[in-house]
This record gives structure tokens, C-alpha cells and sequence, in this order.
DNA sequence: TTGCTCCTCACGTCACGTGAGGTGGC
DNA sequence: TTGCTCCTCACGTCACGTGAGGTGGC
């Protein structure tokens, strides 16, 4: 059978075929006279062979010298190490996984996002893990202060577990004399497949009413969406409890402090 | 935090950082007057969300694309797009791992094998595929005769599924006058998971006893093997049934004619 | 003869790894 | 001062991919 055929049946290419025969991992069984490569049944398993182990992160080179040495006990060695390094893949796989799942999950929620727009809206529970709390800043201190003494947080969330890496994160926040907020306590949102570690208090929403505001802006101008969302319950005559919750939308990739995008929700009664 | 705490954390090495910070796709959030990147919790989000699409094959200009636009439509098409690059990605793995443990039986049963030894031994049921039936030739034919044909062999195997693409293979053999064998059929030994697939015929080896010999040495001297075994079974006063069948050993990576193995088989009463 | 496949260089690429040589911080 | 970490080039490596230029087979 001729390489290109081959590569075919063997879902690759002829030029991968081309590497492992100048490597001396697989050598076609015959060479015609015109230098062409035939290949047979009896190559087909050894690429098969090669394909598992290359599959799994064995080098090569590796490869080609456990072929040329043809020791029994290496390759059952080998295999052995090689279906435990499956194993680790499969684990990476599953934790990369549940990260784009999460991913997808807020890229969902951002689609319905309108900044500007007021709402109400009926929420489920969510589960807030504290980072800080009983602090006392505003958006005119600046953004460095969010990032202060995060260590201990990418720690715990490493421990909660891959969906957690993405949780989304945010500020409870009151209002000051002039309506803008001042931020009491950092959290991240806890993906509903996490387990609580222990090490961080946990703040439960419970699932309610909610009036929201959506913002997106610099965030020392997120004031504006306060305003706007105390407006909105003042009009419709609610009675509002607890904090207001500012959760960061889809802060995935590296943020752009100009296109910051926020939720600002609080339970409302009546 | 440093690169190098942030690494370690992260699980990555500094010269990711480093690599990923020149192609633009992670910037660490700070750089210190004395040029140490300084990395937070943000740095890590952005991580967790760039290892999770690389993990999965997404080139990294790519992410970095992606990470730039801030689209979130695009976001959201990608991350479907990797979800199901990450099920074809376990369907390798679960491929890769068929394909070893396969090998791990076929190296456990190797590391049994003893040139030069005959036994009595009782063995499992076995089924055959069979490839080729009705034809006649000599070990003085030539190897080249036993990988003619192969190409529809190939594409039967490779529907059979992973395990069978590395199956050990072999002859049934009779004897001519002067001891030596004659083959009259090719064929591959089916793992026990892999469902028949109707194309090709199948031959059905009963569990019960059978006379063994091991040989090891160039594949035309076999019929050195097959006296021996001609004689035990006369020794033994057994009744033979049935044909020979010489099963090649561990023919994973490519063969050394002169380091040939094959455990021949025929079953016996009495 | 046409269209297809094959061949061998030679160089490119992707995602880093590996020093070399030098500076910064406790 | 010592030991550690950090920095920036620059070049290496691993597993191929990609033409360029030419020959072989139905």
C-alpha cells in the first residue's frame, strides 16, 4: 500500500509518515524501486502502537528506542507509566472542561446583559465566598485596592476546584450620603458544584426578588448605575434589604478598565 | 506576586508567563520600576480561562484574539467549539488507552513466554477472524506472502475498534510429510470486547487443552517447533484435534526477522 | 499526453526550554 | 556579603507543515 493511502487509513499524514521513517520509528516494511514507500498490514500495528504511546506524551524518540531495544520488560514498563499519564490527561481534560462549562455559563448570562437597563427579576440562591469583609473603600481609592492580598483567595479557589478559577467576583456595597457606594466586603460567586472549603466565610443570598442595574463604563463611574437602581425602587415603592451586590461580568481574559461591565443587584420586598 | 510564586501556583513555569506575556495574551497587571512583573487574582481568572483553551488545541494567537476582541458571541462560539474539541479529545485518550491495555495483556503474556519450552495448558475460548482461508504455502515461500492483502484486513480491523488494531496475529498450520508446517489460513485474534463485524468470517477456538510450543529464531526454521511438538504429543500419548495455529508474539513495533517469536497451539484429548 | 501521486531537500512554525550574562531585594 | 529571584537577549528543540523542483505510473 502506498503512503498516501496509508496515511489515510491511519488518519494522518503522509508527511508524519515521512518524519517517523527518517526518525527510524517506523520504517515502511518495503521500498520499491522507484523509492517508494509500500506499507502493510504489519506496519499498521506498529503505527497504531506508535500512535498510543505518542498520544500520550512519550516522546519519539523515546518510542524508537524502546522498538529497537525490544525488551519486554521496558515496554510493559512503559505502558504501565504511559496508561497512568492517560489517566493525568484525562483528569486535565476533565478539569479544562468544567472550565470552559463555566465559561460558557457567563458568557450566557453576559449575552443578556443591557447596560443601562433597570430590572426586576426573580434569582436563584447564590453562595458568596468572602475574601474581605468589614473593610470600607470607594471607587476613588482605586482599583490596586481590589487587588490587595489576593494570594490567600487564588489559593482557596484552587482547592474549590476548576470552575471555581472563573468564578465570577464582586463587591457588596451601601450608599453613602450621596448615593455613590462604599464597598464593605470582597467575594467570589461560588459555581454551584463547588464545595465550600472552610477556610473562607461563606455569605448566602437567598433566592428572592432582586431590582438590578446593569453598568458598563469605567468602574470609578459606576456611581451613575446606583443612582439609577435607587431611582428605579424609590418608583416603584420597594422596600430594599440588605447590601447591594456588585458582580463583575465576565472577567475572563484581562480586563479593559474603559468596556467594565457590572451587575448591581439588591433584594427587594413589596 | 512575584512570576515565580505565580507560576508555581498557576502550575506553569515562569517562562510560560514570560512566553504568553511577549504574544501579548497574559500581561501581568503590574510591572515594578525594576521590571518584575507583579501579578493578582484577575492575572489569574485570565490563566485559568488562557489553559483552559489551550489545553484543548486552541493555538495561542487565537485565545489572544479572542482575548482582545472581548466579544462575547465569539466567546461563547469558541468555548462550544473547544466543549467539543474536549470529547474528541477523550475519545483519543479512551482510543490510546484500548490500544495499551492491549499491549499491557500482550507484554504480560510475553514475559511468560519461554523459547524452546512445550506444555500441556488449558486455555480460554479464543475467536479468530480470519483473513485469508483456502490457501497453501511453505515458510520457503517467503514472508512476503503473509502481507499480501492486507489493505481490506486493515479497514475490518481498524471498524473493530482499538484494541483489535494492535490484536496478535497468526497461521493455522497442518503438516506435509516431512513435519514441516503448511498454512492454510491467516488470522487475527480478536480482544474479547471487540464485537465481530460481520465482513470477515470468524473461527471459534474452544476453551480445553491444548499442547504448546514456543519458538524463537527466524520465521522459515519454525517447523523446528513443530517437531518438537509432534513429538511431546506422541510422548504424551495424546490425541490431537484440529489444526496448529502458530500465534505471533508481541508483534507491536516493527519486526526483527531473526528475533522472530510464535507460541504454536493445538488442542488435545486424553 | 494529462492528472495524479510520489520523492527529496530545505526552510518555516508553534510553544515553549535552556543557558548566558547581569541586576535587584532581604 | 550571601543566596535567592528576577530580568532580557539569543539560540535550541520537538513534531511536524509547507512549498520547490523533479520523477513515476495508469
Amino acid at each position: 500500500m502506498r503512503s498516501g493511502e496509508f496515511a489515510q487509513l491511519c488518519g494522518t499524514t503522509k508527511n508524519t509518515l515521512i518524519h517517523y521513517d527518517e526518525l527510524g520509528i517506523l520504517r515502511p516494511s518495503h521500498r520499491g524501486a522507484n523509492g517508494y514507500r509500500s506499507y502493510t498490514l504489519d506496519d499498521y500495528m506498529a503505527f497504531s502502537a506508535v500512535q498510543a504511546f505518542a498520544q500520550a506524551g512519550f516522546p519519539l524518540k523515546e518510542i524508537g528506542r524502546l522498538a529497537r531495544e525490544r525488551d519486554v520488560g521496558r515496554l510493559a514498563d512503559a505502558v504501565e507509566k504511559n496508561l497512568a499519564a492517560i489517566k493525568e490527561r484525562r483528569a486535565a481534560l476533565d478539569r479544562s472542561e468544567a472550565l470552559l462549562e463555566e465559561m460558557e455559563r457567563q458568557a450566557h448570562e453576559a449575552m443578556a446583559f443591557e447596560p443601562g437597563a433597570v430590572r426586576l427579576a426573580k434569582r436563584n440562591a447564590r453562595r458568596l465566598l468572602v475574601i474581605r469583609q468589614g473593610c470600607s473603600f470607594r471607587p476613588a481609592d482605586g482599583v490596586a485596592e481590589l487587588n490587595r492580598e489576593d494570594v490567600g483567595a487564588m489559593k482557596v479557589l484552587r482547592r474549590l476546584g476548576p470552575a471555581s478559577e472563573v468564578a465570577p467576583y464582586g463587591l457588596a456595597a451601601a450608599l453613602d450620603e450621596e448615593g455613590g457606594p462604599v464597598y464593605s466586603m470582597l467575594y467570589y460567586e461560588l459555581p454551584p458544584s463547588a464545595e465550600p472549603s472552610g477556610e473562607l466565610p461563606v455569605k448566602e443570598l437567598p433566592a428572592a426578588r432582586y431590582a438590578e442595574a446593569d453598568y458598563e463604563g469605567p468602574w470609578e463611574e459606576a456611581r451613575e448605575a446606583y443612582g439609577r437602581l435607587s431611582a428605579f425602587i424609590e418608583g416603584e415603592r420597594l422596600e430594599s434589604v440588605g447590601a447591594f451586590y456588585e458582580t463583575v461580568q465576565l472577567r475572563l481574559f484581562d480586563s479593559d478598565p474603559a468596556s467594565f461591565r457590572c451587575r448591581i443587584a439588591i433584594q427587594v420586598r413589596g
